[in-house]
DNA sequence: CTGAAAGCGCTTACAG
DNA sequence: CTGAAAGCGCTTACAG
C-alpha cells in the first residue's frame, strides 16, 4: 500500500501538503490539490484511518454495547441498531459491535476500546460495562435509565414507561375490561419494574386490585419455560376459577402468539373472548397476524436516531443545546385485537 | 489517560517490558510482571489500540458489510449477525458495521478501512464494495456467490439454494401437491434466480410444467406493493380459475403470514385447502404462529459462525485447511402448516 | 498557500 | 529475561 510519502515524492510537495488535501483543514490551491489526487490515484493510495486517528485521537466510530451473554436480538433490538447505524453513517461515523463480557473486561490483555464514544443497549443495575466506559472517560449514552450511583453525568435516551402502561390501561378500561393479564418483560430488567408499578397504580386509580398473579414475567431466555412461557401463563389464566381474564398485554409479538394459541385451544378467540394488546412488537409482523395485532409503537428505530444525536451533541460533532434525557413519544396502533367487552 | 511511559517509569521498567507484560509477546518474570501490573492498576492504565494497530497492522476487528440503501434487518440477517458477533468475539475480535454506500467510496477524503477483513452480506453484481475491498487488498468472504469477473480468489458461504428448492418440491409432491405458488425473493437478489432454476427444473421432471404467473417476486421494499405482496398474489392466483393452487412456497414468515390472510379472505384455510411453506422465516415466530409453520431451517446463525471461521483461516488466525466454498446444512421443520392433498 | 520537524503511543528487532 | 532506539503513517503547530 502506497503512503503519504510516496504520493508527496510523486507530486513534488510536503506530506503536510498532501495530508491537507485529504483532510481539507486548511486551503489548497487548485493546482497541487490536482497534482496530489493524481498521483494518489496512480498510486492507488487511501490515507491510513489509524495512523490519522493516532494523531487526531479521534476514531469516527462509535461502540454500540449489546447486552452480556447469549443474547439474541429481538424485533425491537434490531430496528434500534438500524437507526443506530442510518444516523452515525449519515454523520460519518462507523458503528462497532460492542460484545465484551463482563469477565473479559478483567483481562489486562485488552486494549482500550478504539472508539470515540458508545451506546449502551440493556444497561443492568451495577453494569461492569458502564463502568468501564466510565473509567476510561468515554462518553456514553444509556437506552433506558441507569442506577450506577458512582457514574454522574450520564445521558439517557428512552420511551416513557409509566405513560405508555397508562395509555395501555386507559384503552383497556376504556373497552371495559378490568381483568387483565399482563405479561411482563424479564424481571432482571429495568423496564419492567417501572412497567409493573405503574400498572398497579394506574388500575387502582379506577378502583381495580391486582392480584400478583395477574403479573407474570418472563423468564430468561436459557430457561426451558422460555419458549412455552406465553402459552402457558395464559392456559393457567384461562383455567383459573377466581378471576376471569378478558384481556392480556403481552410484552412482544411472540409472546401475544403464544399466548393467542392458548386462547385457542382454550376454545375461546381474539378478539371476540380476549383481548389482545402487545407492548413491544414488530409492526409489520402484527400487521400480518390474524387477526391484526393491535399495540404500541415504541418507535425504536427513531429512538436509534435519537441515542446517535445525543452523544454526537456530547462529542461536540452537532452543535445547540440538548436534552439529556431524550423521550421519544410512542402510540397505540389500534388494530383488530382488541375489542370493547 | 496514562501511557505506557507513564508505567514504565512508575514501575522502573523500560517501556519495552511493560509492553511485553501486557501483549504477553515473550516471557517476563514474574516480579517484574506484577510490578508493572501493580503500577498500571495504580495509573488506571489501558494500552492505546491504535497505537498497537499502526505497528502491528492489525486492528482486531473485522467489517460486516450491510447492503446499501435504506437497508432493514430481516431476522435471516439478525441471526447471521448473531453468529457473527459471537464467532468474532470468541476469537477476539470485534465487529465493525460497515454501511459506506456506494457514493461515499468514491469521496477521497475516506481513509482506509480500519479492518483486517470483512464479511459481505447481500452482495449484488457488479457491487462497488467488492471492488473497493479488493483494491484495497481487504480478505473477505461473501455470503452467497459473487460474479465479479475481476475478483478471484473468493471465499464464500452459502446455503445450497437448489437442494433446498429440490427438497422443498421433493416434500410437497411427495403430499400429492403439483399446483405450487412459489412467492420468491426479490428479483434482483442472485438467489432468487437460482431457486427459480431448480424450482422448475425439479417440477419438470416430475412432468409438472410451470406457469410464469406460478412464480412471483418480492416487490422492492420502497414500492406500495411490499407490505401487501403476499396478500395480493395469493388472493390473485386463488382467484384465478385456469390453475388451482393446493400448495404456496413464501420466501419468508411475513409473507406467508400475509398470503394465510388472503387464503382465509377466500373462504380457505391452513393446511386443509392449501399448505403453506416457508423458505426463510424465523424459527421462534414460526412455532408460536397458527398453525405452527413448516418450513426450511437455514441455519442463519451458523452461517455466520462459518463466515467469521473460513475469514479468519484466510487471515491465518485460525490453522489448517479449510473449504472455500462452505456449505451450510439446511433441513425442514415439519409443523402443522403442510397437509397430504 | 506550503514545508520541515516534532510527536501521537505503541511494538520490535537488535544487543546484552 | 530486559533495555535503548528506531519506526509504524499520519497531523499539526511553527515558520516562512
Amino acid at each position: 500500500m502506497a503512503k503519504i510519502d510516496d504520493v508527496a515524492r510523486r507530486a513534488g510537495v510536503s506530506k503536510g501538503t498532501v495530508s491537507n488535501v485529504f483532510s481539507q483543514k486548511r486551503p489548497t490551491s487548485k493546482k497541487v490539490t490536482e497534482r496530489v489526487l493524481k498521483a494518489s490515484r496512480e498510486l492507488n493510495y487511501v490515507p491510513n484511518h489509524i495512523a490519522r486517528s493516532l494523531v487526531t485521537k479521534q476514531t469516527m466510530a462509535i461502540g454500540l454495547t449489546l447486552p452480556h451473554g447469549n443474547f439474541f436480538f429481538s424485533s425491537f433490538h434490531t430496528q434500534f441498531i438500524n437507526g443506530v447505524v442510518l444516523e452515525a453513517s449519515a454523520l460519518g461515523y462507523r458503528v462497532l459491535l460492542d460484545t465484551i463480557s463482563a469477565k473479559e473486561v478483567k483481562t489486562p490483555t485488552l486494549a482500550s476500546y478504539p472508539i470515540d464514544g458508545a451506546i449502551v443497549l440493556g444497561p443492568t443495575e451495577e453494569d461492569e460495562r458502564i463502568r468501564m466506559l466510565h473509567r476510561s472517560r468515554i462518553p456514553f449514552v444509556t437506552v433506558g435509565k441507569i442506577a450506577n450511583a458512582d457514574v454522574s453525568d450520564t445521558l439517557t435516551v428512552n420511551n416513557d414507561n409509566e405513560r405508555i402502561i397508562r395509555d395501555i390501561v386507559d384503552y383497556l378500561t376504556g373497552l371495559g375490561h378490568r381483568e387483565i393479564l399482563f405479561l411482563n418483560a424479564g424481571k432482571r430488567m429495568t423496564v419492567a419494574a417501572e412497567r409493573t408499578e405503574a400498572f398497579v397504580d394506574a388500575l387502582a386509580e379506577r378502583g381495580i386490585e391486582t392480584l400478583p398473579h395477574m403479573i407474570r414475567y418472563k423468564p430468561p431466555i436459557d430457561s426451558d419455560e422460555y419458549m412455552k412461557y406465553g402459552y402457558d401463563e395464559t392456559a393457567h389464566a384461562l383455567g383459573s376459577l377466581d378471576r376471569k381474564v378478558t384481556a392480556i398485554i403481552a410484552d412482544d409479538d411472540r409472546t401475544a402468539l403464544s399466548a393467542m394459541n392458548a386462547i385457542k385451544d382454550a376454545g375461546l378467540s381474539v378478539p371476540e373472548d380476549i383481548s389482545m394488546f402487545v407492548i413491544c412488537g414488530d409492526q409489520s409482523m402484527m400487521h400480518q397476524t390474524t387477526p391484526a395485532l393491535t399495540g404500541m409503537d415504541l418507535q425504536p428505530s427513531e429512538l436509534g436516531v435519537r441515542a446517535v444525536r445525543l452523544l454526537m451533541h456530547r462529542l461536540g460533532v452537532l452543535k445547540g443545546e440538548y436534552e439529556r434525557d431524550w423521550i421519544v413519544d410512542s402510540s397505540i396502533i389500534v388494530r383488530h385485537s382488541c375489542s370493547p367487552l
